[in-house]
DNA sequence: GTCTATAACTCGATAGAC
DNA sequence: GTCTATCGAGTTATAGAC
């Protein structure tokens, strides 16, 4: 290995530290806290040292998020399920469990920075997660439609819903603990009971189908 | 009127004033723009002086959350309907109006800061705008509850359920115009007539932006 | 080539002169 | 009541030590 392979190493391990540090800080302390000062002295440098690794406060902000959504991701693919209706169920429960997990990172994607947001959706560096994430649930709904449960109403446009739907309780929670008295849980299934038209199992089927 | 009155008027003008520029730099150019010095030089007074009439930048943000809340709560409170279906179908279009027509203001409310957003629904100086606004729509589903489409399910899980679902909407296009490739007026629609158990009318109705 | 040290600028907020 | 001066904390750019 020659000496400039080790500085290249060196180097990474570096930027990985630092985005470590961040990580952490950001779980723990929130974005605010998240400053250079405070990430150079955990890792035990100067500030300005971060700016050779990083070009800003910005760009380590975007890293937490690309590698945030590919752990949503990551969730979202560990659900399995035979047919599509308790796939969206596991879906769902996924998507709320991560932002439950991690809300400090499921803010900075989607709640803090219009700019984050953007380039979440926008850049290709977080290895299509966001693309993916909804694919998967565009193909859940595909697959319902196929059943011809409803017109007019296509499989992308259900799924955007749903996602809306999700990210609305998950980010009403982390917003603010008391604006929903409801555990966010049982309304996220009493919505997707909605959106898959499956009547809830408490009750039988109350209503005919529709031609 | 003795100098005492007019000093408290002209302090209480002063206030208004500062309120009424902050505002405007909220809605031009978004709560990181709202400093004390930016305000200060609108309104040709020192930066100091600001701190007089408000006990920190906090504060001035609490009080345009509130306002916009409360004119949330006009819209909603402007849209009237015979059956509760129709009323609720107003209040998803007026919801995102709103929403869109002030979407920094809504940024604060909702999004920004989980102080603020605690502030709105724990204070009482909004005028109990928020309570009202959720009691519209509760009112509505538990109108809608007696025709006992639906059991097993509270009127408040439906209101909040709706909340929550339009708030996705309204949140994600603000935080990211391209998040959603579908309109979110159709989507809200969508999620209108799930919620309500209304079957769509393969295609009927209308969907435009603006009444 | 890398890192430190430092300076230039931003901000919110406060103390004290007038 | 108002301003000036200033503090402490923040981001960022750069000069120079190693």
């Amino acid at each position: 290995m020659s000496t400039i392979d080790r500085r290249i190493r060196r180097k990474q391990v570096l930027r990985q530290k630092i985005l470590d540090v961040s990580r952490e800080i950001l779980l723990s302390q929130g974005f605010a806290a998240l400053t250079m000062r405070r990430v150079a002295e955990a890792i035990d440098y100067s500030a300005a040292a971060i700016y050779l690794h990083f070009q800003s406060r910005e760009q380590i902000a975007q890293e937490l998020c690309f590698a945030g959504l590919r752990h949503l991701y990551e969730r979202l693919q560990s659900v399995t399920g035979k047919d599509s209706a308790t796939r969206l169920s596991g879906y769902a429960r996924a998507y709320l469990e991560y932002a439950q997990s991690d809300p400090e990172t499921y803010r900075l994607i989607f709640m803090a920075d219009p700019q984050l947001t953007k380039a979440v959706f926008t850049h290709r560096d977080s290895g299509g997660a966001a693309e993916g994430a909804l694919g998967l649930i565009v193909t859940a709904f595909t697959e319902l439609h196929t059943g011809s449960k409803k017109t007019g109403v296509s499989p992308m446009e259900l799924a955007e819903l749903f996602w809306a739907g999700l990210h609305g309780l998950a980010s009403l929670r982390i917003a603010c603990s008391r604006a929903l008295t409801s555990d966010e849980f049982r309304l996220a299934q009493i919505f997707t009971a909605e959106i898959t038209k499956i009547e809830e199992k408490s009750h039988g089927k109350a209503q005919g189908r529709k031609g």
